[in-house]
DNA sequence: CTGTTAGCGCCTTCAT
DNA sequence: ATGAAGGCGCTAACAG
């Protein structure tokens, strides 16, 4: 491999080859001006002759803006490739790069920032409270994703509907499935939507007269593996139940496993629930019924607004994007799939 | 929402503070000359006073580094998310910023490239061979990922063993459970990762005394739902067959999905194997064989030859990292799940 | 070891 | 509608 050339093709050769001044160039570029059609002509012919593409920090130091956004995520699931189609979608149709971190330090400074992003679309796991606070008290553009900002500070929020669902969803295991003991499988300590989940679930268990029972709610952590495990561990103590709601899809899979490998038939024994329709969950066996929620679009409102936000333009303070209950087999229905 | 401040703190400022010149600050900034201990003591106070943070894109104006590296991508399949996080870990670790584009448009100019970053990782569905060829001529750093370079070029491709895993595979097929009329799901027609599985495909074949019969070969194109249709066309053709070998995980997804609607016994009545080993593989029903490939690890070595190039440090032409099967039960097996 | 001074490529007043 | 010229923040010779 070769050295790159240190130099390329600049405004100014652009100029002279159109024979106009390099101002006159950055103005039909920018279309900051208007520029007479027989100029345009000329320029968009030598622009194009000499393959000319503007230098991005030139500019940039110049308009003292990056022309990109950043994305901060933390630990990847699968939900990651849909999530991430929305967002670029919208932030390369806005004509912005994208630069993407999943740094663990949750802390600032960060590898993404006011040095070279003009915004922050972060993550519910990837940043800290106080970092947080910090870049909102420098008037720092961003939008949070699947999190709510701290107490006091205006930033938006894109998210999905999550109580109403669950609460819909446990009334189904109930209701048409006659479950009684119902084990939820929760996702980590500091992740809302499983609070929110949580709380549907125990909405639905009041309603219908059944007690809540400490014992039924334990570890899933978004983790198959920790599902499996929690399962396992239940089923081994002895613990009675009829059905998993799982916080997740993954963790309901995990649950699936752990059934399977007790010999436990799902859904004639017990009912298995999820959350979220991830690309596999139509797929497992049985067939998971789960709510399906609507990741690419949460990606592409969130960076809509991170746009409208870095132009100065109006941005929701919340987008709850709806929800919508999708019953297959693994809950005792005759399914879809 | 309020603006951002159109200016920060400088490096003068840092060196009026310091009571040096700028460049002194520059150098200690760099450690690109040595600076007195005094100094430099009070250049470290100053700055962290002012919390000076460089303007990326004025030393990237200055010195023609953009200091970061691009990745570009095509489809997004699940496999994604460990890719990622390996290529992710280097570029962060080398101090690179990482940029991502999906941009479907294959060919040049892109939104990544020169002018906004120092190389690419590409990956198989994303560039064209012309401009391949044409960054190449530029001598723009590029690694390839899943793609050999075309003809000529040197351009350096990280990617897995295909062949000789599959013709272990198969041969399995064959050899452990009697398998003889065994169908090929192929990936996308350009995915050379397909071309050599369904290689090692019609090694076993051969090696067995089987004959290749084109109808068993057929469309599955990285995706479960065309999976699903091929074999369900199959079935419904009354084409006889007791084996499918699919080119990646996703597409025996979708095959087993196909095989349980019509009633047919995994692996009783016909065996499944796929490629990949996504984390999905063990938990679907029945669990499935495999070729585990180390996607995250492909992921690292890319983005590491990447960073030497770009450091003008030598790279390897060629990684083929090495893949290993994974016998679970959806060929026959008793298995390990 | 440190200071001075040109640019890097582009944008943006200010004239014209 | 167009040109001239200053500057964005930093690096990199070149002096000293």
């Amino acid at each position: 491999m070769t050295r790159s050339k240190p130099s390329s093709v600049t405004i100014r050769d652009v100029a002279r080859q159109a024979k106009v001044s390099v101002a006159t160039v950055s103005r039909y570029i920018n279309r900051a001006a208007p520029v007479s059609s027989e100029v345009a002509a000329r320029v968009q012919a030598a622009m194009a002759n000499l393959k000319f593409v503007p230098h991005a920090s030139a500019q940039r130091l110049a308009t003292h803006k990056t022309n990109a956004l950043g994305l901060l995520v933390g630990s990847l699931h699968d939900f990651f490739s849909p999530m991430f189609t929305g967002i670029e979608g919208v932030t390369n149709a806005a004509g912005f790069d994208l630069l993407i971190s999943s740094s663990h330090q949750k802390e600032l400074p960060l590898t993404l920032g006011p040095h070279n992003t003009d915004g922050l679309l972060v993550f519910w796991d990837s940043l800290s409270q106080a970092s947080l606070r910090h870049a909102y008290e420098q008037a720092f553009p961003i939008v949070l994703i699947h999190q709510s900002p701290p107490e006091g500070l205006a930033i938006p929020c894109v998210t999905v509907e999550n109580q109403a669902a669950s609460r819909r969803l446990v009334d189904h295991l109930i209701e048409a499935h006659g479950r009684r003991r119902i084990v939820f499988l929760r996702g980590p300590a500091d992740n809302e939507d499983s609070w929110r989940r949580e709380t549907g679930y125990r909405q639905a268990l009041d309603a219908h007269g059944l007690p809540f029972d400490q014992r039924l709610v334990t570890a899933g952590d978004y983790d198959r593996a920790v599902a499996e495990a929690s399962i396992g561990r239940l089923l081994k103590a002895g613990v009675e139940f009829d059905a998993v709601f799982a916080a997740d899809d993954d963790t309901a899979v995990g649950a699936l496993a752990a059934l399977r490998a007790a010999g436990r038939q799902v859904p004639e024994e017990v009912s298995v629930a999820g959350f979220d329709d991830q690309r596999i969950s139509a797929y497992v066996s049985p067939p998971l019924t789960t709510v399906r929620a609507p990741t690419e679009e949460v990606g592409r409102q969130a960076a809509q607004q991170l746009v409208n936000l870095v132009r100065h333009k109006p941005a929701e303070p919340l987008i709850l994007l709806p929800t919508e209950l999708v019953i297959r087999r693994s809950c005792g229905c005759a399914g879809e799939a």
